[in-house]
DNA sequence: ACCAAGAAGACAAACTTAGTCTGAAAAGGA
DNA sequence: TCCTTTTCAGACTAAGTTTGTCTTCTTGGT
């Protein structure tokens, strides 16, 4: 029960982005080096974050990659979405997702409660707070 | 980042023996049959839960499975430690894992607060309030 | 036109998960 | 003691996921 290793790079990722004044752009190759990203999984990483609508990219010489929200108003849960699609901590958790007892499947509710808690605490944290250290202990 | 379908498996074995009164040996066959396990993986599960010291087994004629903590002292925080081992939301969150620059990773710190109130709520959700149904959100 | 970037997708190696198979060991009864 | 029932243990396998790499294409600026 683990976040991927892609997830931990774009947290990185965001981090670097977010070290830079608003909008800036940044060439995902010096992100790499920055923070130590294969480059080639790097590229496909930035790529779910831009559909994500979380950063946006530009082509060419001169280009690179630059946030589309500032950074406090993203959070871990959108980051842990936008790479691994919604949080879900067990299959019957999933959008979509149905069985025949679903409604008093007691699992299910158990694992539901867990999750709403993981969600919340999640949502509160920011990448500006993860920059600033607002999170002292 | 979902808990695996063994350890879905060790739960609904948990809500089976907890069915019956404290200490009553069932066998594994009949779990298997009740919660709609594969029988020779069930065995492996029980060992699992076994060996973490929330079941005994019994072998021979008659033999079968048995609870050793009564069901509302097993948490589903627990069984998840049981079946996968010590809650990481990262590997870097993992017993004994270290890196050059752990005392300093604001995404450890984040993600380690994050684990904190995923723990928090498991360790709060018992076998026994599952089986009883307590948890009418 | 040229070059420096990102885009896209095929590919592959390593790892994890889920499950099977086979044989052994133990408990109890005949 | 022997037989049956049951768990124990480990090897094995098939499938899926993760973590990359490689190659080719597209885009934008100079």
């Amino acid at each position: 029960m683990q976040i991927t290793r892609q997830t931990e790079y774009a947290i990185k990722i965001l981090i670097e982005l977010a070290k830079s004044p608003f909008g800036e752009l940044i060439p995902s190759k010096l992100i790499a080096e920055q923070q130590d990203i294969p480059g080639m999984f790097l590229q496909k990483t930035v790529q779910l974050l831009s559909r994500a609508g979380l950063v946006s990219t530009q082509r060419g010489i001169q280009g690179g990659v630059r946030l589309t929200v500032s950074a406090d108003k993203i959070t871990t849960a959108d980051v842990i979405t936008a790479i691994e699609g919604p949080l879900a901590l067990n299959l019957c958790l999933s959008p979509g997702y149905s069985c025949p007892n679903m409604a008093d499947c007691q699992v299910r509710r158990i694992l539901g409660r867990a999750q709403a808690a993981l969600l919340h605490e999640l949502q509160q944290e920011s990448i500006a707070d993860i920059v600033e250290g607002k999170l002292a202990k």
